[in-house]
DNA sequence: GATGAGTCTGGACAATCGTCAAGATCGATG
DNA sequence: CATCGATCTTGACGATTGTCCAGACTCATC
């Protein structure tokens, strides 16, 4: 009664295995649909085994999508960092920030889409928040490593909490995304010139 | 087969009446539940009629959500016009723009999170898109009228362009929304402290 | 009061959903 | 090869979905 899954037996290495590669089909579904018509069939489709198996790895289907949830925040946490740590002028940083933004939003449409999808589930529904909560964290450390990086770089304290510098830059991002999606082609363009007018903005007595 | 809709007879007041009902009970179902899990017959249920009423007036699904949408919108674009009408100074213009945005925010927060959950689902269902951003082309012009009274005021001329200002005004608001339906009690004043604190940087040379 | 167009009800349909369980298959161990 | 737990397939269940329809109701008009 009291505990997520007491099955798992001692070559947990398969198991953990196969949770991952469900995981995987069930974020390309999911990053294909959307979560109002992905089904549990649909994700097992997707992968090499039968509609029956996702509940011998998982409990129902919120178990899976909050699993997938985290598995998906393992790929994210790091992607930024190498712009933080080759960076050594504020306008390189910049524009390494920005080509990323540009990168992964061309890549990786149908995964941001999802999390914006996930994200906005979890003011509907509240076993979804704890995890979207944790990512949403999680992205706004990575935020401010960053702006926080430009600011030293600039040899300027931060003007910006790191909650609101999430904030604005997830706004833009998110605007780039729904244009890019919608038919926008200079949509992932407009938001890179947009970043490099806003970030400046971040650092204490904004010089040219 | 061309057209949506060609039963409407002489008395189209109660026709367009019944489908304003409907889109009420609508809005509030999908405001209550979200997307996902909104039933047409549930939100009959929210209304007087039955379930088989809801096809007498819409031709499916997406014309009714669709009329909803659109129905949504002649509430919102006024909202914020007598902040931009009778404010005489910028100070004054910001204060009640924040004051309003936290009424809102408290009062409608259903119904915002239906806005964030449709702009999100345009993202993935294409019949959405056309309304979605007509919309989000009000919201941004509805941004716009604050933004450029703003340094009208200030006696500057605005720093940002109007999707700029919407995209990261809009981010601040969402983040604002997501945490005050999880929880964060101060989620919605912290909100408030930020848009005065970005609002300076969306005219040319901040000046305190 | 009879007529008929407009309106509404309630039941039915096929499709799909999450969930579950019985049995087949696999693979290591004896 | 036989055994047994782990893994997987397959079919089924009850519930819910969008959609449709036959018939009942309303009400102005003749």
């Amino acid at each position: 009664m009291a505990g997520t899954k007491e099955a798992r037996r001692a070559p947990s290495d398969k198991y953990d295995e196969r949770r991952n590669q469900l995981a995987e089909s069930a974020l390309q579904t999911l990053g294909e649909l959307g979560y109002a018509r992905t089904s549990l069939r649909e994700i097992a489709n997707n992968s090499e085994f039968s509609h029956g198996v996702v509940h011998y790895y998982f409990a129902d289907k919120f178990e899976l999508i909050i699993y997938c949830v985290r598995y998906y925040k393992a790929r994210c946490v790091t992607r930024y960092d190498s712009v933080v740590d080759d960076s050594t002028t504020p306008e390189g940083l910049l524009d390494a920030f920005a080509a990323k933004l540009v990168e992964t939003l061309r890549d990786e449409a149908p995964m941001h889409r999802l999390w914006y999808d996930l994200r906005t589930q979890s003011m509907f529904e509240e076993k979804l928040r704890e995890a979207v909560l944790m990512i949403d964290q999680t992205l706004e450390d990575m935020i401010w490593r960053i702006v926080s990086k430009y600011a030293e770089l600039c040899g300027r304290p931060p003007a910006m909490t790191p909650a609101a510098a999430y904030g604005v830059l997830d706004g833009l991002f998110q605007q780039a995304l729904l244009g890019h999606l919608t038919g926008a082609a200079d949509a992932v363009d407009t938001m890179a010139a947009r970043v490099h007018e806003l970030m400046p903005l971040m650092v204490t007595s904004a010089a040219a």
